[in-house]
DNA sequence: CTTTGCTATAACCATTGGCTATGGACGTGC
DNA sequence: GCACGTCCATAGCCAATGGTTATAGCAAAG
């Protein structure tokens, strides 16, 4: 019969103190809990551990033999554990990131990351939106935060959804607006993505809500270039409502846009991408993510 | 954290086959079940064991250092039970009958307890009625079965609760009536238990029943005695229904009597004594008198 | 005889470990 | 490129388990 090393701790605990109250007491469970425990274990057994006496057990012959078995289980696994968490193949994972990514996401995954596989760094890496997968698809990222949508070959589980808004100076005449309708953007020379980007570049020109061209005004490949763009008043840039707390500054106003779908932003590894430390990470995001 | 063995031999089998649905073949569970429970296993520990490959899986470096543990602890778990149980002091117990017992409940019950403590022997014996503990009182019996009422410093578990009758040559005047009203009886030469049998000789003689004094025939001190003296006309006695059955004989008649509250049997040991081999007879049978 | 200390059982309830059904991912063959 | 087969993972469900509190039974001490 196969038994829970719990079991094995509970009958070590009462082995040591002779006393199921005492034993219960330190093992922080109920009195009736461990005597219950022990009987079953007795029982499956089908031989006694303990003789009850008036003052508590005394260990059976039996009970004596298998004590030391026992211990030694205990210990062994105890062990055993720590050698094989010790035995992490270490390494650097790459995170590709398109934008900060903020949200109380990374810090929390990186932390569940770390426990699982102890010695592992991780490196984060900005990649331009010159390369829509994040650096997915050269393999100079292993995971990457990017928006939807991505380049085929990509997978994706997406981990933030958020509203469009608009990025513009801050005495830009729609600034005294509360919300900016999106068809008053029509005229507005827009920061667009470089062409490279495809889709991508689409989605935050808003094409998905408008089929004439929209004006460019020019290309950024950055967070910084984009924002550094818009406070110069070279145009207007659709942007994420949480990346335009993340990338607030003197001179820079955002306003939610109506009329547009949100964006959504997602950790994104190549497809057929199953090694450990690639696995663990998105497993820890999704951790993160559900208790969000 | 403490594991189960049933865990650690789900991941062995599953780093053998490298397959989760033939491992889970091999352990009689279906597929999800195995699934899961390794996963409840991965996240416990906090590290991977397998890498999850499209033909199936594939071990971490540390499911490969952990492997050789769980193997071991499950060598280990098996041969210390074996090894246990075997240290069990062998010795005799014996049992002190008053009658024979019967009612499908000894053979079953000792079936248990050798389960329970193998090596052990057990010994019956019969019990004089001069001696009304069944051998207790003196210890020359470890347990017994004996009928109430008990004498002091005996506990007892009732095992059988059965009428009381009238055992009587088969051409005795009442032994034409399909039952006897105890009144009936009241003319009647009895067979009694010897006079130190105390309560015991007064309960079998009905004065629970009665006020005035029965006329005693005879004395015996066995069953045998009993009813070698009825089928010789010696008289009559109180028997328990089941005790009719195990002695019957040509020659003899059974009649249940009406206006006398039922005998007890019971398994009967000294107050206080907790010895393992005591314990497991009285556990053994409580769980058979259950089940009954 | 009463009190104290100890283990065991009953009733209850949240969690666990198994099931079936089915989804997602990947490789192979056409 | 699509359909199919193989594999692992998740969802929903339910019986069994492991914990609790309340309390019973037993033995020793005062």
């Amino acid at each position: 019969m196969d038994v829970h090393l719990r079991e094995l701790r509970y009958f070590v605990a009462v082995a040591e103190e002779l006393n199921v109250t005492r034993a219960a007491e330190r093992l922080f469970v109920s009195q009736p809990a461990l005597s219950k425990q022990l009987r079953v274990l007795e029982r499956q057994l089908g031989f006694g551990l303990f003789e009850r006496v008036p003052s508590g057990v005394a260990l059976t012959r039996q009970g004596e033999a298998l004590l030391p078995v026992a211990r030694d289980l205990l210990g062994r696994w105890a062990a055993g554990v720590e050698e094989a968490r010790a035995a992490a193949p270490a390494g650097t994972l790459v995170i590709g990131m398109q934008t900060a990514v903020g949200r109380g996401l990374q810090q929390a995954a990186l932390r569940r990351f770390r426990e699982r596989l102890p010695g592992w760094e991780v490196s984060l890496r900005l990649v331009g939106w010159d390369d829509p997968s994040g650096g997915l698809s050269d393999g100079s990222s292993d995971v990457a935060f990017i928006w939807l949508p991505v380049p085929p070959g990509v997978r994706t589980h997406v981990v933030a959804t958020e509203g469009r808004g608009v990025a513009m100076p801050a005495d830009h005449r729609l600034a005294g607006l509360a919300e900016v309708p999106f068809p008053a953007l029509r005229d507005e020379p827009f920061i667009a993505l470089p062409a490279v980007a495809g889709p991508l570049r689409d989605f935050w020109l808003g094409l998905d809500a408008r089929d004439d061209e929209p004006v460019v005004g020019v290309t950024a490949n950055t967070p910084e270039e984009v924002f550094e763009a818009v406070t110069s008043g070279l145009g207007v840039v659709l942007v994420a409502e949480g990346n335009a707390e993340l990338y607030s500054r003197p001179g820079l106003a955002y306003r939610p846009v109506t009329g547009l779908p949100p964006g959504e932003l997602a950790i994104a590894w190549r497809e057929g991408d199953r090694r450990p430390q690639v696995v663990a990470f998105i497993d820890a995001l999704r951790q993160v993510a559900t208790k969000v």
